[in-house]
DNA sequence: CTTGTATTTCGTTGTTTGGCGAAATAACGG
DNA sequence: CCGTTATTTCGCCAAACAACGAAATACAAG
């Protein structure tokens, strides 16, 4: 049930999709969404509740991604579906081409501008 | 997008689960939850309108089903993984039991008893 | 230690959603 | 036709939720 929940919401369907190719930290993850970090943070603590994604921390920041085999077979099977039903929407084309390019950026500078919006 | 804001409900999720084994007509699914009839009719069209449900009328009677082969693959996808990874729950495996017995019970006479609440 | 930085938690606000009952609709049986 | 009946639509209220900014936390680097 906090799985369905979970995938309810568009802009966390968009994150777990973001991290098809890999982790993520929170504020590329921000940069991505145009949300406030505030605001992205809850969407992953909802996420991390419900296993769809794990975190790890190194050094100064927080990265997030997709859990891995070790992860509930509703979980596991879940994720599948999201891929398979949802990634060819147009917004999540769209992410998959501004991801590209906030990946290039420093982390440390992404993180500065953000924290002065 | 509209599947996963459907399954979110969890009245919802009970009333696809409660349709694995044949129709049934809007009475029967109001009985099985114990909801006003008109809260029922709301979900099922959300249900109907995300692609999970069909529906069919009959005499005087609306019956709704799962959809048939026809139905698009996300959505077939969707309610296979619905009824692998929810249907174990706790609510579900009651609403079987309750689901025979309201099954038993003469249709005309069950609705009748409901508009009298 | 102390400063700076990335993230989370908290409190508030506006919007969405689920619930109900009453009225509307649709359609069957007299 | 006319009343009865099953369902849907409408209008309302309360609860849940997403969003934000500010304050708290955690921790790395100087």
């Amino acid at each position: 049930m906090s799985i369905t929940k979970a995938l309810a919401d568009e802009n966390r369907v968009r994150m777990l999709l973001a991290l098809r190719d890999g982790e993520l930290c929170v504020c590329q993850i921000t940069e991505l969404l145009d949300l406030a970090i505030s605001t992205v943070s809850k969407h992953l603590s909802i996420l991390f509740q419900a296993g769809l994604v794990d975190s790890r921390k190194d050094g100064r920041w927080i990265y997030y991604q997709l859990p891995g085999k070790k992860a509930d077979v509703a979980v596991r099977e879940a994720l599948d579906w999201v891929e398979k039903a949802l990634s060819d929407q147009a917004q999540v084309l769209e992410d998959g081409k501004r991801l590209k390019k906030i990946l290039k950026q420093d982390l440390a500078e992404l993180c500065k501008r953000q924290r002065e919006r």
